[in-house]
This record gives C-alpha cells, sequence and structure tokens, in this order.
DNA sequence: GTCCCTATTGACATTTTACACATATAGTGC
DNA sequence: GCACTATATGTGTAAAATGTCAATAGGGAC
C-alpha cells in the first residue's frame, strides 16, 4: 500500500506491505500461545502462520507486546530455566486473555463485514459507471467558479 | 477494543471504538470523492455509510487527508465561491487517485481473507479443546522449573 | 455589533510502529 | 580465560499515524 512508510506510489510489487490491522500481533500472539504456551523467541518464527513473513516482524516488538500484555493480564510467565541457553519466558493466556481475545474476534469478524460493505460499494460504483455514465469521472461540469 | 486509545479493558458496551485498519479514511474519502466530486465539510457527514459513528471523526483530520492526497496526486481542488458562505475547496479523484483506490481495494481484499483465516483457526482451536481436552488450557503441566 | 452556522486551516499531544542497540547465558575452539 | 557464535530477552528512540483543540473567515439572523 502506497504512503506512509510502505512505500511512496502506485508502482508497488505485489502486498509486499505489512499488516493493515492496528495492534494485529496481540491477538496472533494470543491464539498462538493458547495452542501452546511457549517464549517471545519461539513465537517469533511461528508468527509467519498468520502472514507475517520471516523478516518482517522484529523480535524486540514480539517481546514488547508479550510484556505489556502480561502487564495487562492477559498473559502470565514464569522463567524455564531447564533447557540449555539463557533462560527463557515461557506465557500462556490468562482467563482474561482468553476473553481479550474474544473480544478481539468479534472486533475483527465486525472489521471484516466493513470492509465487505466497503468493496461493495466500490463493486457498485464500477458496475453503475460502467453502463449509466461510461467514460465519465462523476462530478464533471459542476458549477465550480474559482480557480 | 481494549488497550490504546480506546479504552482499557474488557467491560466495553459494543462496537463504540474506531477503525482498526489504518489509514482507512483515505479510501473512505476517495469512494466518496469518486461518486460525487465535492468538498471536505460535506464529506464529514457522508462518511456515517461506512461506519464512522456522527462525532467520531474530527474535522480537521478529515482536511488534513484531504490535503495530503493533494499532495500525493490522488485528489485535485479547486475553489467555489459561487455559494453563499465561506468558500469551499472542491475535491475530485484523479487517474492516479483511481489506480490507487484500485490499490487498497486489493490490499482490503487480502486483509479480509486474512481476517478470516484468523478467526477460522480460532474457531478450530475452540473446536479442538471443545472435544480433546475440556476444561484444560493447552500446555498445561510443562516442564517448567524457574519461578 | 454579536451570535451562530458553515468551512477550512494550523498547532500540539498522544499513540502506534519501526529500528537500532544493549544485555545475558551457553557452547565451541584456542 | 578469551573470542566468537547462537539463543533469548530487554530498552531507547525516532518516525509515522491519529486525536484534540484553537483560530480564522464569510454570511445570515437578531
Amino acid at each position: 500500500m502506497p504512503r506512509g512508510r510502505w512505500g511512496s506510489g502506485i508502482g508497488f510489487g505485489g502486498a509486499a506491505c505489512p499488516r493493515r490491522i492496528s495492534r494485529f500481533l496481540e491477538p496472533c500472539l494470543l491464539l498462538l500461545l493458547r495452542e501452546d504456551a511457549t517464549h517471545g523467541y519461539n513465537l517469533l518464527e511461528s508468527l509467519r502462520q498468520f502472514g507475517f513473513a520471516p523478516g518482517t516482524v522484529d523480535a524486540s516488538v514480539v517481546y514488547r507486546v508479550l510484556r505489556e500484555m502480561e502487564e495487562a493480564g492477559w498473559v502470565s510467565s514464569q522463567w524455564d530455566t531447564a533447557g540449555s541457553g539463557p533462560p527463557r519466558r515461557v506465557y500462556r493466556v490468562t482467563a482474561d486473555g482468553e476473553e481479550y481475545l474474544a473480544v478481539w474476534i468479534a472486533d475483527l469478524r465486525s472489521t471484516r463485514d466493513e470492509i465487505d460493505r466497503f468493496i461493495e460499494t466500490y463493486t457498485r460504483q464500477e458496475a453503475a459507471q460502467g453502463s449509466a455514465k461510461p467514460g465519465q469521472k462523476a462530478g464533471e461540469g459542476d458549477h465550480v467558479s474559482g480557480g
């Protein structure tokens, strides 16, 4: 998508841009953690299944979101010092987190419906312009005086 | 939706929060302008049809987006001094703006599909937890040693 | 003139996001 | 012990996006 941090024009190659949904990392992490309690570094790779390209998500972002969610009470963590290497902070979803995720789901549903309505409006407009006023851009020849 | 500027907890009343899609105002304004070239103040009310509640969008935000889009070349404007009251800046969509909107549509389509996949994953998880491991939260009884 | 409605613009604060950097542990080779 | 690498977590900061508020200005009603 052009503008903002995702480029600067039409000439883009494909769906290369990151997420369009704000704070989408939160529900993704919750869903992953709900399936399996694990630590941040491990979650990093699992995020691919939600469309995050391999190098897209910075680790620090994931860690920050996890800590924020713990502070909010959606997840809880415990240090895991059993395996080799540095200790891991293993997160799991709390009951509040479950509720929070459910709210997210509801929100995403309505967002999706909203998108659908928008696309439908666009499609309807296309059809109308294709038949009723071909070649015209809408609002042509108005009463504009100043320039 | 909890967190951020839209509250701070589960106990919300309905879909009171604004958009979840970043920069959504842009395509909305483009779509409205494509149907009818008009000025910012007039667009303010028309935005309701895209789910923006009456008092949700500040006028200055709309004006800013319009000016940004003009700078980018997606819309062009002309002063209309014909009617009574202060002069209006009438915007219309350019050819580049048409292309830009088409890109937006494509992006929104993929975003919607992404949401659908996410919701589906959630639903599948629900079903699996309901049948396979009832009452368990996933990852219970792991090899966590440290506290 | 003053108040209100229309219409636009600018300035500032907050929130979100991206990116760079710093820390700590364990294993390997020397 | 020391350098080096991989794993794992954390902080700081700048940029971008968004929200809020104030200011300006024309015209009509009173």
